[in-house]
DNA sequence: ATTGACAGCGAACGATCGTTCTTCATATAA
DNA sequence: TTATATGAAGAACGATCGTTCGCTGTCAAT
């Protein structure tokens, strides 16, 4: 037989993972045995002690797969402007999942696509999604998104004393001064935009 | 015995779901039962069937349990200006997950810290993280992470002909024609920003 | 040509899986 | 009261799981 070359092993060790994502959940021996092209499950697990040693998969307390060391993983790199990493530390680099990043409790969170560019002074655009958490009580100083007299408006939260307004972070528009009702409705907690 | 209520039925859907989003995985008969407090597999077995009638619960083709309808959800809503949505509509919105929608690539996927104002403009700020692709061919107008003539930097790529140059969106700093090399590193496929 | 390492196959093992059945206790209805 | 429905327990089942062992064949170095 030739060789197991390390390309041959990403592949296999991605079907697997490609497997997770669609499938919500790992595959048997048996299973990944038939995705990667082997009839014998001893096989199967010769492959999967690889991929552990490499750290391209992990296990349960109990002996279970787990995909990658665990969730979704994402390396996280230094800043742009210090310069950029070699692969060597690419690998000592953390790792972490984008919706363990954003969102903590999953229950009360959502996602709001903006439309209109009074917050673009913060760097929140026309196409962005926020991420809005509903349990948090809002501070002064948040961003919010709420109805006033009727309308719903994402805009700064600010509080002094008694008196609460919400100012936009475009100059065009005018801080708003709640007449009658103020419902918020939850705060951002974040923004995520997509390219392409 | 009570009457199983609701509430209670819940408490343990939601039990069940905890232990997939902690732990990745849908857990076995017996673990279900050291969760909601039943020591017998059969209990077990009547509880999955009645989620699976409620929807809060579901089967593989092969019939091993998956976490309600699919993956990580995340109710999308509508636009800020469009008004709020009422719980009803929630029910109704498409769920996903962010890892899902912002990563195709996830072996060539990583995050990098922004540091500097250079992109202010197209609202990407400083302490914002953006998602780089190094799989992706690089196209004029995409923003790119880019190393030229021995720094790193983020700018927007503008190729005309065989003319190549590095754009800021901040007009304080001028565009970059790179003299000797330009080794692109990655496009700048999102990027996600988290307040608090 | 001989050797050794390696990739894969196949059989067999105990353990655990999900399922079914019977039994018991209690709450509700007649 | 008695009767019935319901929630849970427990035993037993075949099926599948992950694991181990021994074997075959091929590549590469000696």
């Amino acid at each position: 037989m030739k060789k197991l070359t390390p390309a041959v092993l990403k592949q296999r060790s991605e079907c697997i993972r490609n497997f997770y994502t669609e499938r919500g959940r790992m595959p048997s021996f048996s299973e990944i045995g038939g995705l990667v092209g082997l009839s014998s499950k001893s096989s199967v697990f010769k492959l999967i002690e690889r991929l552990e040693k490499e750290q391209s998969l992990s296990r349960d307390v109990n002996g279970r797969l787990l995909p990658g060391p665990m969730s979704h993983p994402l390396r996280v790199l230094g800043s742009v402007e210090a310069g950029f990493p070699s692969p060597a530390e690419e690998e000592l680099a953390d790792t972490l999942s984008l919706d363990d990043l954003m969102v903590k409790n999953r229950q009360a969170t959502f996602l709001l696509k903006v439309s209109g560019d009074s917050m673009s002074g913060v760097g929140i655009m026309p196409g962005d999604m926020v991420i809005i958490d509903r349990s948090l009580s809002p501070k002064s100083g948040d961003i919010v998104v709420a109805e006033v007299d009727g309308a719903w408006t994402m805009k700064r939260l600010k509080k002094s004393g008694e008196n609460i307004v919400l100012v936009a972070a475009n100059p065009n528009y005018k801080p708003i001064r709640p007449k009658n009702e103020l419902k918020i409705a939850g705060v951002v907690t974040g923004v995520v935009r997509k390219y392409q």
